[in-house]
DNA sequence: TATGAATGAGTTTTCATTCAT
DNA sequence: GATGAATGAAAACTCATTCAT
């Protein structure tokens, strides 16, 4: 007897997620078809419905970005020698991650679908909360050790330091000529003065 | 006989574009149909062809926020005593227009919109250009005043800080309850970095 | 200028309507696609929205049945000369008329429909009103004429004669060989009890 | 080694049905999806589809309506003293039998689908025949004692009886708030025409 | 210039049915 | 015998766009 496989069912969940964020990725979330997904996922329209109740299901899934590589830069932070320095480059690396060819347009598709679908932005929120809450863990093994100023108020510089990353990478996406060193001196000040 | 009358048509166009802003802010750019539109505007479907080709054209035109209070805003800078002050009162101000419903909706829409149409990609960089150039013309005059620092880089700071303002704004939008004031103080090293 | 036409507009509904009847006829409720209801009535799929908001409408329209002439027969019942002979006689004809291809196969239709669908409901209601109404007027010119029982409960005789039509044609319907007469001498005693 | 078992197949048989039965009273022989039965009856589609070759089957034998206790109740009319009185109330009880929730609905549903559905048809005219047969046999008994009129048509009057019974339980599940005695007085000469 | 009726391909979603295991 | 994953055709409904008037 057939026996329901909870494995096949995790595997097709993230494949047809995958696929979807592709295609999402390709042709926004109201542009792209069920039936795109369903081809680019291998798999019949029915089997689409089977895992995702319905579009905004597989939105939701799709809105769930891989965040695991940024997850670690921002965790390395904390074992970094200058926190300063650290930041500085962090945010490079960050707005250079962000900026491979659709990222950005997914966030900001995100974005704009979160104004609109609770769903999709409780996804959003949750996965900022994650990058917000890494941040300020990392800083605050910095602020521990005395490298950052007891004084500084960690949550709120976190959550300026990643929307300022965010909002980077997407305008350097319409301007791809400004080159980053600059805005990234004109932001330094704001980092320096964690220092104690 | 009837003859052109260029007056009309300039009222028509804007008439239906404003029409289309607030629609579109409304239901989005995907979720309203062009039947909405036209119904907003008060004309037929045919009308709404004549004057506009077709969606895209649409969009574009109602993707021209008018930005005039904060262009306005802008240029006050410019007579400000003390422009430290004025850029974090700026800050406060411009977050809290952004903040009005429907608008931080309207321009993440632009945002998605503009990363797959070039047309919207072209209207938004323009309009952010023109703050830019404004913000920029502002504190030249600062600067030349001897109120800010010679050899600081205006252009890249002006970026930086409209940047954050329209991000803060979104930020906002999805976490009510974030105090601004800690961000802005967060924020205020780099304000003051342009300080002689 | 091209005017709306209140006359066009009147035209269409009523012939999309009876375009519905006949596939609702052929096919059923649930069997009919939307698009054999445009097929049949010559018009797109966006034409038949237009005028008819969802399945459920279209239903509710078709679902209103002419019983333009069984009510004149109904009316006639007033003008006769014997009434328990003319009520023998019109249950033979209505009858006859319900037996027609097709009438009881959709009036049942519309019952097994009004059980799920209150809006339907609301409709065969109505309708069943209206012949009862007349029904019952047509009886009680009889009655003040004194040809029946000035104690005779005339609507409760009307929705059970009524009732028993409808019913008999169904019946028939399945049982085609069954002959009316004696079902109708059997039902007979029940209507001459009327008589004063 | 497996082998056959007739009475496990009869059991499933019959717990399908019911099943089906119970998901078509709840939502109509269109609204109920094969899923939906498959689920209540607590089986895989794949043995859904062993035991009915397909839906048109299940309907067939959902269809087979228990009509038990009503046969009982016929049956009880052939010991009954007074047949005028037994006919009388056996009507009332009928009706309140027949007014159970749903219960009208499915016989109308099935009545419906026996239009269209010639396997529904034959179903629905064994079952009205077999309960129509109880009646006339009970009936002849009475006859046969001298209690009914020697010349009575019983056939005809059972389907007469048995047709109006089905109808007002439909009529009065629209109409809740017509009572049911001025009806049955209304049709008891009928009865009463009977009698020796 | 202006209207609004008309189009039909396209969208999301459902469901009866099959078949490898 | 029994499972449940998989199919794909079809359903209801929408909407950008056209065009006769």
């Amino acid at each position: 007897m057939r026996t329901a496989d909870p494995d096949l069912q995790r595997r097709r969940l993230a494949e047809i997620a995958d696929a979807a964020a592709r295609v999402f990725l390709a042709k926004g979330f109201h542009g792209a078809s069920m039936q795109d997904v369903a081809r680019e996922a291998g798999v019949s329209m029915g089997l689409l419905y089977r895992y995702y109740e319905d579009k905004a299901a597989l939105i939701a899934a799709a809105a769930t970005i891989d965040r695991a590589p940024l997850q670690a830069e921002i965790a390395a932070l904390g074992e970094v020698a200058d926190p300063v320095a650290g930041l500085e480059a962090l945010l490079v690396s960050v707005i250079g991650a962000a900026s491979e060819p659709g990222y950005v347009d997914l966030v900001t598709e995100i974005a704009a679908e979160a104004c609109r679908n609770p769903r999709v932005a409780a996804v959003l929120q949750e996965d900022e909360l994650e990058l917000h809450t890494s941040l300020v863990a990392a800083l605050a093994r910095h602020q521990a050790a005395g490298r950052l100023r007891a004084d500084a108020d960690l949550p709120s510089f976190a959550l300026l330091y990643l929307t300022l990353a965010d909002a980077l990478a997407l305008r350097l996406r319409f301007e791809p000529d400004q080159p980053l060193a600059p805005l990234i001196s004109a932001f330094a000040p704001s980092i320096r003065a964690l220092q104690p």
